[in-house]
Parts: C-alpha cells; sequence; structure tokens
DNA sequence: CGCCACGACGACATTGCGTGTCATCGCTAT
DNA sequence: ATAGCGATGACACGCAATGTCGTCGTGGCG
C-alpha cells in the first residue's frame, strides 16, 4: 500500500492523488487505509516511526562516560551507516515528492519533532540537565538533517557518514565565535 | 475573528471547535473565513506572518563585520524585546492552545521553518557560505525557540532578552566538547 | 448628480478527508 | 465443530476546503 501510494503520488502529486485512487491501486477499501495510516499523510512515513525507539536504545546501551556532542557523533555515524546507507535513491524520490507539497513537509518536521524530543529524553535518562539535553537533542536532528540533505544533493561521492562528520565540524565553527577567541583566525572567515 | 477563534479553541478545544461556530460568533459567514486564512490552523498564526520580513530587513541593516553568532545574538535581543517583552499572558495562552492539539504543533513548526528560511537567506545576502547560512539560521531558531519556552514556563522574574543569552551561553557550552579541549572540566559534567 | 468599477461578503453547490458503526470473512484454539 | 478474534468491506455522516455566482457598499470620475 506504501507502494502504490508513492508510485501515485510520483506520477500525479500529491494533493492531486485521492485516497479511493490508491486503495483501488492496492485492492482495498477507503476505509482499510484509515485503519493502517492515521491519515493521507502518515503514508510516506512509516519508516520514521521506528526511530525514536531505536534511538532510544542506542542511547541506553552507551557508555555514560561520553559526552553529548561525542555520543551525537558516534550515536548519527551508526544511524547513517546502518539505516541510510544505500538507500539513497529511494530516499531522493520520496524527498522530491515530499518537498513539492506543503502538508508533507510539515508531517516531515513534525516526525523530526518527534525524533528530537525522544533524543531529549535520552539525554535526561542519562542524568544530563534539562536544557542541555533539549539543546543537544535539536542540534543532533539538525545536524544529521542537513547532512542527510547534503548527501541526497550531491552524486553520491561521499558516504553519508562524512558528511555527518563534516556538518558537525561546521557547527562547532560557527558556535565557537572568534570574536570571542583569543586567537580569532581572520576578520572575514564568513564569506563565499 | 482572531480573537472569536481563540475564545472557542480556549472554552472547548481546536478540534471541538468548528469554522461554522467561529464565523457565527464573529458575524461572518464560514466562506469568508477561508478568504482571510488559508485552513482553519492559520487563524492562530497571523502574528508569526511579518517575522520573515522582519528579520531579512533587519540582517540587511546590520555591519557586515558582525561574525553569524554574533549577529545572532544581536537579532535575537532585539526581537526579544520590542516583540516578545510584555505579551508573555498572551503568549501563554496561545502557547497552550497550540501544545493541546497536533495538527497546531505541526503548524508552528511549518512556521518556524520558514522564518529559518529567511535567516538563511539573509546570512547568503551577507556573503555567507551555504552551511555555515544554514546551520546558523536553524541555530537561531531553536535557541530562541527555547528561550522564548523557559520564559513562559517560569513565572516572569527573568527577563526573554536575559534567557536568550543565557540559552545562547549553554549552546556554546554543549558543542564546545570538553573531550575535544586541552583543558577538560571534570569527567562528568554532563549530569544532574 | 448619476454611473460604474472594484473589493468584500453572502449563498449555494461540490469534492474529498476522516470517523463511526455494523456485518462478514478467515484463522486459530480448545 | 464452534466460539472467539482480528482484519476487512459496506454504508452513512460531519466537517474542511474550494468554485461560482449574486449582492452590497464605497469611492472615483464624468
Amino acid at each position: 500500500m506504501e507502494r502504490a501510494a508513492l508510485e501515485l503520488f510520483v506520477e500525479q502529486g500529491f494533493t492531486e492523488t485521492t485516497v479511493p485512487q490508491i486503495t483501488a491501486r492496492a485492492g482495498l477499501t477507503t476505509r482499510t487505509f484509515f485503519r493502517h495510516f492515521a491519515d493521507k499523510r502518515e503514508v510516506l512515513f512509516t519508516v520514521e516511526e521506528e526511530f525514536p525507539a531505536l534511538v532510544s536504545g542506542l542511547m541506553a546501551d552507551t557508555p555514560a562516560s561520553l559526552s553529548p556532542m561525542a555520543l551525537i557523533a558516534q550515536g548519527l555515524e551508526i544511524i547513517a551507516v546502518t539505516r541510510f546507507e544505500g538507500q539513497r535513491e529511494y530516499l531522493r524520490t520520496r524527498r522530491a515528492v515530499i518537498q513539492a507539497d506543503e502538508g508533507l513537509r510539515e508531517r516531515e518536521l513534525r516526525k523530526l519533532s518527534v525524533l528530537s524530543e525522544a533524543i531529549r529524553l535520552g539525554f535526561r535518562n542519562r542524568g544530563v540537565d534539562e536544557l542541555t539535553s533539549t539543546l543537544a537533542a535539536q542540534i543532533a536532528v539538525t545536524v544529521f538533517n542537513v547532512a542527510v540533505s547534503r548527501w541526497l544533493d550531491q552524486d553520491g561521492e561521499q558516504p553519508l557518514s562524512d558528511l555527518v562528520h563534516d556538518t558537525l565540524r561546521a557547527l562547532r565553527s560557527v558556535t565557537t565565535d572568534p570574536a570571542e577567541q583569543t586567537h580569532a583566525a581572520s576578520s572575514i572567515p564568513w564569506t563565499s
């Protein structure tokens, strides 16, 4: 059913595709569709559903000595290799469909928000304070999202894990403001 | 009309409130509602509509010598003082309504995404590279959002601008991982 | 003064999403 | 064999959202 839906979305767009059309192609009825998915958008996000639980498990099984940033770097690396690498083409078409519709972009943001919340709780369970947990969780999601976006944009030469670490480096570079450093690199490091 | 809608949402919830109910209280018809708002959710987000343009203007009128983080600190400070300070009670009830409904939270995330995109373009127009612009924009929105959340939670003693700067400090503290610093503070600085 | 162009609103019809309810089918355990 | 149970089909329905047309000011211009 997810397959039938994605096909139709690619062929004629999300809004132009009606739920009866999807169920007809899948050989089911309209009512059955809404027994499996809360609404029409959810049919594209069944994969993401396992991520929060996966992340929770990962964070619980990691030595408590790791600092938040080190944990993020390691966790994103694992997710990248085990769940994304090799799915590039599928993820590209899926992203194209989502980016083409406002409602789907909205739903994707919600999924990221849920994931961020799971990460935040993961940090809290490790004894990290509330503020740090919230910020670290948001950062993790942001960095991973930017890295995946860059990964899907380019022609597949750089592996996702490289881009994750590169994005993390860029983030550190942005937050460590040279105006507050003793050895500022240059006066215009922000141009290009 | 925004007023009638907010009242009804507080009284009986968002989902339980129907558009005809809103228009009836406002003395208009259902069709007129959708001439002013794209959908039922939008009635709560007319305020946010001006933010992207405001931010664009602010970023264009700022000396080019400022680094991204310095610009963010200054910009958030201005927004906090001119658009939020003094609106605390209204923002609290509005947040309560939004947090109570999945669809409204979703829409709020979209508004933040649009704002982030405007900030990203603001950085790009200042000559900042793509990656830095994207990360800085997301960081700005995240930090401000966390700060506002903290501001609405507490009893109004700390001004929002203080919380913004405090949240920025916390962010720098998270991203500058002690594991990569020469003078690590302690082995367990993440607990509490 | 009269006319008209234009924007805002009302009234009506229509489509599609999402839900409630009940009947039916197939599978499994005892 | 049958009783139970989960998944599905078959309606019916409320509401969101859009298209279309008619109406009512309001304000400019001859």
